[in-house]
DNA sequence: AAGTGGTCTAGACCACGGC
DNA sequence: CCGTGGTCTAGACCACTTC
């Protein structure tokens, strides 16, 4: 007990009465994470070590060490025995489940999406079932044509069931991210999502949209989008024109 | 120093004389690895909780959470505050650098390839340059066509840095898998692979190859393969029937 | 109330890397 | 040699879940 009553002294001195106030660790992990995204702490810079944390924020040497250890599981900062903790160069992140919006404004580019249809639809059975909804569920449809530097890019077609999501067929999907939207005003916290990426031919009317020859090779991307508990929110089909897209992956070993 | 005295006394008992054998913790997920893998225990089976395993292996209470701890990071268990450990449902692999082998016997089929070409050539200055060499520098090129329930079905090109993998154009390409190869022969440690990926028309070679029509859509897939250390090892170049093929991948957010 | 995981202490020794 | 991270102890209290 003699223990535990310097860790509430310890404490209560930095920012709790509460015992349940947030875990030390979390609070040092901040403290980091603010020197680097401030750009006081720069990739390759040494961050204080286990002793020195401990020191500065009055917990034990266990609690400095978990700190660094979930912050290099993170991957902000890469651990070596012997030499120190250091800030971790910035990574690039594959893989990343991102609205078009958001990859266009990784690349500062600007989104550009014309809307062609946007309706409530109840025959569409693989999209249905793509959502894991009956047959012949009522869905919300929205047929969006991307477009990058003023030329059509893609043909996305979303799906979402509209029992869920009243009220989106008026917001301004045209102009603000649906994954935004999605976030915002309806408190979906989108988790992963599952691709399946095959080549086909254009037929006449894509092509005409996309402005290339008919028989043209397309990527075509089947996505659903599910939260993070796992449920299936929203299904896109997507054709790519392949001379403007290339799709990067990285897989693991 | 009582304490380690201690902790001396248990180590002894189970494996070691030098105190740095196994660390304890690692001692401990082979054990609960070990009873999953044999079929001891089952995906939803409780696996034992800290204070016992602790009891059971003679640590502390730190000591068999952190085994726990890496192997829920790892996935193999999930913890549930309040409740307990338990085995982890068996994941499936998405975006996991696999061989053709390796793929197809993950849906026990067998992988069938029969080499086209394999030969040094030295002008190739595209698969050069992803392998981070020097435009005209001396590669080992393989061409195999590949073949599942008696179809030809992929066209892959292999290119790999002829200085370093000395004697591989006369092992068994047709009939081995080249990551093993790789991986035993030479000792290369695969890492990751990043890949492009875009839709592209079957010219006339390989339209017959595959028999298909020409200008049919082929998946085309650019795959650098590095080694866990970062290093370029391998450039595969493969052109895949859309109608037989079709890329899976997860992205999260 | 009992049992679980989550956080934490105030130390210890070991292995490693640079001086 | 000294400082770093890696492993470890023998406890403690908290938060949560089930009974």
């Amino acid at each position: 007990m003699a223990t535990n009553k310097k860790w509430l002294a310890s404490a209560d001195r930095l920012t709790a009465r509460i015992p349940s106030a947030v875990p030390a660790y979390q609070r040092i992990q901040s403290a980091i994470r603010k020197r680097i995204d401030s750009g006081q702490l720069h990739p390759g810079d040494p961050v204080p070590s286990e002793r020195d944390l401990a020191k500065i924020h009055h917990v034990s040497l266990m609690t400095a060490r978990h700190a660094l250890a979930s912050l290099e599981r993170e991957g902000l900062v890469e651990r070596r025995r012997g030499i120190g903790t250091f800030v971790a160069p910035p990574k690039i992140h594959f893989n990343k489940l991102m609205s078009y919006t958001e990859q266009m404004a990784a690349r500062s580019l600007t989104a550009g999406a014309k809307v062609l249809f946007a309706k409530i639809v109840d025959s569409e059975n693989e999209a249905a079932a793509r959502l894991s909804l009956p047959p012949t569920s009522s869905l919300l449809k929205f047929e969006r044509l991307r477009h990058a530097a003023g030329e059509p890019f893609a043909l996305e077609t979303c799906y979402l069931n509209a029992a869920e999501f009243p009220g989106l067929l008026d917001a301004p999907i045209g102009r603000v991210s649906l994954f935004a939207i999605l976030e915002r005003d309806f408190h979906v916290e989108l988790g992963y999502a599952d691709e399946e990426v095959d080549a086909t031919a254009a037929d006449p009317r894509i092509a005409e949209l996309l402005a290339i020859p008919r028989r043209e090779p397309l990527l075509r991307i089947r996505q659903v989008i599910y939260s993070a508990k796992g449920k299936a929110i929203l299904y896109v089909l997507g054709f790519y024109r392949s001379d403007r897209h290339n799709l990067v992956i990285r897989r693991f070993r």
